[in-house]
This record gives C-alpha cells, structure tokens and sequence, in this order.
RNA sequence: GUGGAAGACCGGAUGGUCGCUCGGUGUCUCUAGACAUCGAGAGGAAAGUCCGGACUCCAUGGGCAGGGCGCUGGAUAACGUCCAGGCGGAGCAAUCCGACACCAGCACCACAGAAAUCAAACCGCCGAUGGCCAUGGCGAUGGGAUCUCAUCUGGUCGCUACGGCUCAGGUAAGGGUGAAACGGUGGGGUAAGAGCCCACCGCGGUGGUGGUGACAUCACCGGCAGGGUAAGCGUCGCCCGGAGCAAGGCCAAAUAGGAAGACAUGCGCAGGCUCUACGCUUUGCAGGGGGCCUGUGCGCCGACUGGCCCGGUCGAGGUCUUCGGGUAGGUCGCUUGAGGUUCGAGGCAACUUGAAUCCCAGAGAAAUGAUCACCCAAGCAAAAGAGGGAAACUUCUUUGCGGGACAGAAUCCGGCUUAUAGGUCUUCCGUCCAC
RNA sequence: GUCCCCAUCGUCUAGCCUGGCCUAGGACAUUGCCCUUUCAAGGCAGUAACACGGGUUCAAAUCCCGUUGGGGACA
C-alpha cells in the first residue's frame, strides 16, 4: 500500500490488509520448525510475510528468527512461483535448527504446495 | 601466601563472498527510480518506565485541594541523583547501611496484664503516726489478810516500753504480663520505701568556645521533665500548571450528523469556647493552623476557563458523557547536543572552565544479517618434553575437545533500579610466614 | 513508543482505604458420610488461596519500594 514499496519489486508483504486476505483464506502447511500459508493473488510477484508474536520470546530472539527466514527468502526468491501470498510462522525450535536443516525443510515445503517455478527442475 | 573491602574499565578480533538501511558524488532515464563508487551503521545496561529536564500543544488573575521531598553544606538545567561532612548502627579493620524534621490535636495499641497514658494500685512490703487489744511495768483509788508503822494479795480506772490485729493509712524497692509499664547502677537513709539525699552515667535548660552549618566540647543549674505509631490523619519547611513525539504542523483521502443515558443541594463569612510543636513585638496573644457550637449570607439558567471555588468571558438554548459510523497514507518534527576526545587551569570532591579538534545510527510490522576461513580469553582431558621441590604438587610449551553472558536504538539528554558468562587494572584492610 | 490499571482456594469474589479477634469469609466445583432401590436435589463434615523479594511496625493480605506476570487506552 506504500508507495515507496509500490514502485520496486517488494518481496515481502507489509500491509495488514493483505496478510489478513492470506490469513483466512490461504493454504495451511505445517513442520516442526515452522507453519506456512499460501494463498493465490493477483499481482505479478509472489511475496512473502514473516510473523512473530509475542509469545516467542524476547527482541533479540524475535528479530533473530525474522532475519533468518528473511534470508532464506532471499536465496530462493528466483525460485517462486509467480502470484503467490506466503505467510511463515516460525517455531521456537527453528533457532536451535542448522542452515541446512532449515533450507531442506523450506525446500520441501515448497515443494509441497507446489510453488517452485516449474523450470527449476 | 591467604581472606576480604572499594573503585575504574573491557564485554570477542581480522579478512573473503552474498545481502539490508541512510548519506555524498557521478552516469542513465526522467522526477520517481536504476546502476557504479565512497563513507557510516545497537548498549552498558539500548531494558523496567521509577524520578528529573529539554522540546511541542493547551492553560496562564487569586485561593483551596492534590502530589513529591525531608540531618547539614555544596554540585547541577533539574532531580528522589552525585560529592563532602555530622549523628546513629554493623564489622577487629578497610569499609558498608540509614524516608535521619515534628507525637500538640484526632485515631489506634489485638492477646496478656492490676494498669497501655488523666495516671492508678493486683500480689507483696510496712503499719513509724492514728485506731483496737493488752501478758508486763508505773500511777491513782478503794477492799481484804498479817501484830501498829509497813508488807502481801487480787479488783477497777488511766498511761505506756515490747508486742499483736493489718482497720485507717504509707509505698512503688520486688513479683508477674507484654513489643512497650512515669531514668539506670552503687551507697546512705527509712516503719517500709522512694532523686528523699549523694557519686557516676543518661536526660533537660542556660551560657561560653570551635565550626558557614548539622553538630561537638566545657562550665553551671535542674532532681527528671512523663510510652509507641506520622511508609495512619496531620503540623512545619522547600518544590511542583496539565498532557505527552501515537505531542504537534502541513498535504492527500474518507465521513455528514446515528443511538442511549444523566442534568439542585453545597459553599462562604462572623462570633464564642478550646488546643497548639508553628509565628512574633518573647511569655501571652491583633497572627497562622486543628476541633466543637451558634448565627447569618450567597447560589440552586447553562457552558468555557483541562481537579474545585471565586473572579472573568460567552450564549439565551439545550449541554455533557458513553456507544456507534468513516479514514488508518505521505511528509516535517528527526537528530549538532546541558555532545565526544586530548591538553591546561580552579576545587578535598561532585563539578566548573579555557584552547584545539571531531561529526559519531536515524529505521518505520521497523535496517546492522547469513556463511566460510583463521585467531583469542576462561574451562576439561590425556600424553610428551623442560624447570622448581624431600614429597604432595606446581609453572611453561605442544596436541585434542569445547568455547563468549545479559540483551536490540524508536524524540533527545542527566540519573536510579533490575539482568549480566568471563576478564583486566588500581588503592586499601585483617591474618600467617620469612627477613 | 507513551501513559494507566490489576494480581486472594480449581473458578468468581469479600476483606485492603482505617494494620491485630484472619488459623482469611462466601458461592460454584471437588472428596467422604447420611438420605434414596439408584440418580438428582437436600443435610453434615473435609481438602483448598493472600504472585515473588525486601523494608516500616511489637505485629503486614492490608502501608512503602523493587521484581515477575496479566489487562487496557491512544494517531
């Protein structure tokens, strides 16, 4: 809804209105260390929005596990099917998990929901 | 060597690759970005939001209410912070801790205890003095016996030493209760006792000396002034207008007047009585404050003046509160400041000040990340080598494992409090050994 | 971010302002017994709590300070 965010290609989702669009009406996948909801939209790239509650833990821990999977993003993005809404909750365990554990269990997920550009294989 | 006390500081380092935010420069597109390059990018607590300010808006005439602080002097923009000192407490000491002003009025002090604040007296002690009793003694009186004087004997009355009663009364030393019971110890004294008297200690008052002051100390006087709680109401002194950057300004967008409820009992003044630690013209009130009683006045149309009242302003018709409905975008505020570093000066110190120099995060569901390499502190294990030692053991080097806590800026500062693996340095104290 | 409020049996609460008879009261729930052929209802009895740590006080659920955990308001 920013303009600021409008003009380039934002890869993740930032307004309120479109997480909640997401969240009632997306696909639900669930692993151990982290949910996952996908949801068909209308514009061209697909964006993804990280959630952290409270309950987490405290900021450190919070902003931890959102720098972590925003990376993750980040390395697959060229991998994403187009027009897709992506909501990630992560679990408390996903802090403990290794880098690769975490890149196996992201890519399989994908997988799953069938979200990878077919080309990538 | 060992056990402590206080203070200051650090809080992983370097490099490569892929990325994020901001700023400068250049180019291209063309007014919004893209690319290239250079620079910068979390803390000592950024935290809790407990104090104090800056800043912004509202209010700004007076009074009351309300809140905070509380030994003294200083520092500071200010503070509940800091420094220096006084007093009290803890410790052998270095040192640490202290809401550390005031009990006049109102209120409370459960249980226990005789009694919880005007003082009184349960057990106990005494009963000198007064009262009652009276073995004995003395005196008076009259009777009887023996041979006259005289002596003996029992009776009545009065006084009284010793004594008894503990009646009047005296006493608060002792007992017991409690957190707390109208100074403590010792001696004299007394019927028993008691500051009744004396010495020392404590306490109060006056004066001197030292100190800016809190206070200390000395001398004299007073025989003792009369419990605790103010982190209960309160009094005294000092300070404080309210809200908070989601403050507030501008631009853009959106909505168009819905529903329910409430709308009269208080305040001031004067006089009298009483208490008072405050105040003073210094000893009793012409003041301030608290409590009680009596009389009287004003208001009982409304709103604003951001707690209330007066005063002021506005309006003559609704006003206020709550719920509901709409928009939830951009931009400024936004980081140069009671700023940092170095050197110098003043001050015991907190701190102040002069010069030079530096620019050191500004995000916006919220940037500092991911990964690799190589080092580093603490720790563990075992082996080898070298050194010291009589031994227990210990030091250094090499190797392996393992390995960094608490925690993330959000308008900005000064503090406090709380969390924190590990480490470094300085100063001081106690104790043991050697010289 | 800024500013407020709260914490009492398993649950909802009273007591806090004005400290003491608080060994903390009540309701629902729960346990045992009685009643009933049995269940329910009823009766009797029981278990069960002051968030944590300091301070003031003779004495703290109550007063003060800090910590922890909840909840709320705003443009």
């Amino acid at each position: 809804m920013r303009p600021k965010a409008q003009g380039r290609d934002d890869i993740f989702l930032r307004s309120n209105r479109d997480i909640q669009l997401v969240k009632h009406h997306g696909r639900r996948i669930s692993t151990a260390l982290f949910n996952l909801l996908a949801y068909r939209m209308d514009e061209a790239p697909s964006r993804v929005g990280i959630i952290v509650g409270k309950r987490f833990g405290n900021a450190v821990r919070r902003n931890r596990a959102k720098r972590i999977f925003r990376e993750l993003v980040r390395q697959s993005r060229s991998d994403l099917a187009p027009g897709r809404g992506l909501l990630v909750f992560p679990k408390r365990d996903a802090l403990q998990q290794s880098r690769d554990g975490l890149v196996q269990a992201w890519r399989s997920s994908l997988e799953r929901l069938e979200l990878l550009r077919p080309r990538a294989y």
